[in-house]
DNA sequence: GTATTGTTGCGCAACAATGCAACAATATAT
DNA sequence: ATATATTGTTGCATTGTTGCGCAACAATAC
């Protein structure tokens, strides 16, 4: 039996996915878990451009997960999204199951 | 304030995350949900050489969302972590808070 | 005007998705 | 045992996508 699955759907899932896909993305992420920051808060964490940093913002912030309030010169950043957390849990529980499969191998 | 935060673990969720991130693979994962299916049973999903859904199921497998088991000349696969059947919840909350947002912006 | 904060255009290097063709593994028929 | 069919994998080349830095720009504040 298989059954339908509307594609457009599926598209929109992979980019969410797509947007979190990444350990910068990710990083930015658990660190608005403690609240609001300005991007000019996150730079220090990253040895990147700015400009890189400015894009993967852009990304988070186009894609709805991440939203933004000017203050001044700053941009303040918030998470919209608080259910994403939820998903690094299963994320995790991914890998420690993975971790248990290739300890089992090596008996 | 700033929170530290490991490195490694970043970059294995990151790796899990993209790993969902294709809409073959989360139809893959979406079939799956209903139980057990053999490479062949997926084949006729996909408008893809068998190379490439070989490849695609090969990814999941290696990241640990997928289990195999062998039946003559055929390979089942089942899912291993269905947590990430939860996170499509969630992806899909994503997609209507922005759409709410882009609706906002046009009054 | 200058300083600070963030964005955008451009080019490059690394990576990912795909098809094709050849291959491996199992099952069955002769 | 050899051949043939079915199912799935792997090497290779091509094409498309992403991440990045640099430099120039925009917006706000003073």
């Amino acid at each position: 039996m298989i059954y339908a699955m509307d594609t457009e759907e599926l598209k929109a899932r992979a980019r969410v996915m797509r947007a979190l896909a990444s350990p910068v993305r990710l990083r930015i992420i658990e660190e608005l878990r403690h609240g609001e920051r300005c991007v000019c808060d996150l730079q220090p964490l990253f040895p990147r451009n700015k400009s890189t940093l400015s894009r993967h913002v852009a990304e988070l912030r186009h894609l709805g997960v991440v939203g933004e309030r000017r203050e001044g010169v700053r941009i303040y950043l918030r998470l919209l999204t608080p259910c994403v957390l939820n998903m690094f849990d299963c994320a995790m529980g991914v890998v420690r199951v993975e971790a248990k499969r290739q300890a089992a191998l090596l008996e």
